[in-house]
DNA sequence: ACTATTTCGTCATGGCCGTTTACAAATTAG
DNA sequence: CTAATTTGTAAACGGCCATGACGAAATAGT
């Protein structure tokens, strides 16, 4: 029952159900559960005018969504108006929760997300995961979920679905990894590998990221581009709110632009990709550092202290990426462009360069460039949300399963 | 009540109707036609099947757009099979038609299509608008939409709505054309010059020819992208069945893509734009040939007669095009791209060199390339196309003014 | 303090719409 | 010529939202 993660919001709340009055009847209870999520505590009267329907029909949908568990009525609201106050409405905060997980290169996360957004538990177990066997990780995976799901029990709350975020390409069907080069993963099947019964979902990190700002970032728009630096250099590109995959899920490739047609060669078998000149080892490389542990961190801390040969690294990076993100913008006119995942840290020595460069090629005012404030936690954060997402798409669905 | 055009479609009929149970009858009408319209004739029986309602549902439906005089009832089938044999439906011929219009450099046109998708009239008039103010070029423009009405209903249709295609950026009102270099037009308003009070739509004439291959092409994707040059080199980019517009309706700006950073400077304000390689103007220089008319049409000859000096400039356009267009496959994982436009009729020389460096510079299958078949009808088309799809997207609102 | 006013939530009624069930019509298979 | 199958329609049914009325709970005015 869980649509492919891409589909999922493409055109709001539960767009695929049938035009039959029973379909009618799930998409308002998503329009309520949404409208609900959307602007914290509502009285039904508000609800009510905000999504057209009549008051007494709201009072239907609402004793539903309550009966079910995925509402709670907080009690009479604080008057200011004349008139009888309403009953504030607020989204169940013991009802299903989104468990996301997170496989990295060096760490395994698991958290679950209660309906209001908040994060109820989490487990985290550090150590590289480079080179190992999917089956052992996926193991130790598996018994952070049941920790973090039997904390979540204990207050109350239910997994409604488990989303999985990994550094690589999935396929279309949403639980095979096709290719994780840092974890030197190929043609995966995670569905096989995890255990939970409930709804699985296994989406590349980046394009979690990118949801997860689309989400939770502060004015985040519903047009952007998200570019974020984990394996090589990837691009998410959100157009009205929702992700855009691609025919075989590899859309955003933006590691691949060329740059510089005739510049160094690229294992992807072109010449001056883009990440051939703002990809980790170059930079590393052009800043004279070796290939070690926590990479990211080393640059950040060397270019803060001043260190000539790392800033011009990074300018150069900063260079590169508006380049190539000229291109993208002239092709998408997004509304902003957020810098995510390790570029986020970089951002300060980056930005400069990229500013400059996306201003000069830019005939009218220039796409502004902000950094997300997720930190590394995006990922994570964004699988946890996409199965409540889920939920206020259909509470119908979930309804059953309480 | 015409929804812009870009939004008309991304999320298949009339999705923009409310939640209530005439929104579910307007949607469902929606679905009738579109099912009837996309398959043949076909019976009520099948009908249902693929929209998943009842026999009586659909039966109710097309009594309705019957009435309405959208459908039309052709008879029994052949049987074949065992059974009663159910009555043939067919979109009326009879009934409403997109009347679709195209200012171009050198010629006005305007045609009529039925909701068959047949033209049914048509005028053009020849004669170079280049910096021509609008206001009697538009007066010319509406005296041939009165004669290709005119004799539209004498065939018994009557005109659903104008659309016109502009080679020119476009507001997001779809009536103000904010810039149009090879007019000479800036900031008109031709809802004010165009007189039908049926509904209008303004549109770009790139976006349109992208509309008429998804339309009308044989075997196109829903995802692809489109390429054409008219003014400057523009793309349109189709997700899902629809366009992509951008925030400000600038998307598509493939020609300034930078292919070479460092290249001859553009008035755009960068540097080795697209537009400074594979641009018309850029062609004709390299080509050793003066601007004048035809200019295209003298490329293809020459072309054709083995001149050696445009087939360097076709074949080094067609390595600009690769290079940018890798750009592009690479962000949005389209299943394919379409020449269109004037580049349609320089394919032949421009194929090789642009298919060598898109196949270069994939990892993977590399993107099919296609030219389109619609040759230089296509934005006309897709005008008087669009009306029709409003048409099938809200039957019911249409059906009122019949 | 008391009344009028406003707004909220609910209930009963009604209308719209797709479903279910039943049936006549039209064809093929034997 | 009968049995089987499929189509289209009609009537009864049930679900769902709209409408209108009502009690409840607050404010505003006297």
């Amino acid at each position: 029952m869980t649509a492919p993660l891409h589909e999922a919001h493409p055109a709001g709340p539960g767009r695929a159900l049938p035009d039959t009055q029973q379909g009618m009847r799930r998409r308002n209870l998503a329009r309520v559960m949404h409208t609900v999520s959307a602007d914290g505590p509502l009285s039904r009267a508000t609800v009510a005018s905000r999504i057209g329907l009549t008051r007494a029909a709201v009072s239907s949908l609402v004793d539903e969504l309550i009966r079910s568990g995925l509402l709670e009525e907080l009690g009479p609201e604080r008057p200011g108006r004349v008139g009888r106050p309403g009953s504030a409405l607020a989204v169940s905060a013991h009802g299903p929760a989104g468990i996301g997980a997170e496989v990295g290169v060096d760490h395994l996360a698991v958290c679950a997300v209660d309906l209001r957004g908040q994060v109820r538990a989490k487990a985290v177990r550090h150590g590289a995961n480079r080179g190992r066997s999917p089956e052992p990780v996926i193991a130790e995976l598996t018994e952070l979920v049941h920790r973090v799901v039997a904390e979540a029990q204990g207050e109350g709350l239910w997994p409604a679905g488990l989303a999985v975020a990994v550094p690589g390409l999935v396929a279309r069907d949403a639980r095979t990894v096709v290719r994780a080069p840092n974890l030197e993963w190929h043609d995966t099947d995670l569905g096989a590998l995890l255990p939970p019964d409930w709804p699985l979902t296994v989406g590349n990190e980046a394009n979690f990221g990118a949801l997860a700002e689309l989400w939770l970032g502060e004015g985040t728009p519903r047009d952007f581009l998200h570019v974020s630096a984990e394996i090589g250099i990837g691009a998410a590109v959100v157009v009205a709110g929702g992700l855009l995959r691609g025919t075989r899920g590899f859309a955003g490739e933006l590691g691949h632009v060329p740059v510089r047609p005739e510049g160094p060669p690229c294992p992807c078998g072109g010449r001056g990709c883009l990440e051939q000149y703002a990809g980790e080892e170059a930079v590393l490389r052009a800043a004279g550092l070796e290939p070690g542990e926590d990479r990211v961190g080393l640059l950040a801390n060397r270019a803060a202290d001043g260190d000539t040969e790392v800033r011009r690294a990074l300018h150069d990076a900063g260079e590169a990426l508006g380049i190539a993100l000229t291109g993208a913008v002239n092709l998408l006119d997004p509304e902003g462009v957020v810098l995510g995942g390790a570029l986020a840290g970089l951002a300060p020595w980056l930005l400069p360069s990229l500013e400059a460069e996306l201003a000069r090629r830019t005939a009218g005012p220039a796409c502004p460039v902000t950094v997300s404030g997720l930190g590394s936690e995006g990922p994570l954060l964004g699988a946890a949300h996409s199965v409540v997402r889920a939920v206020l798409d259909d509470p119908a669905a979930v309804a059953e399963r309480g």
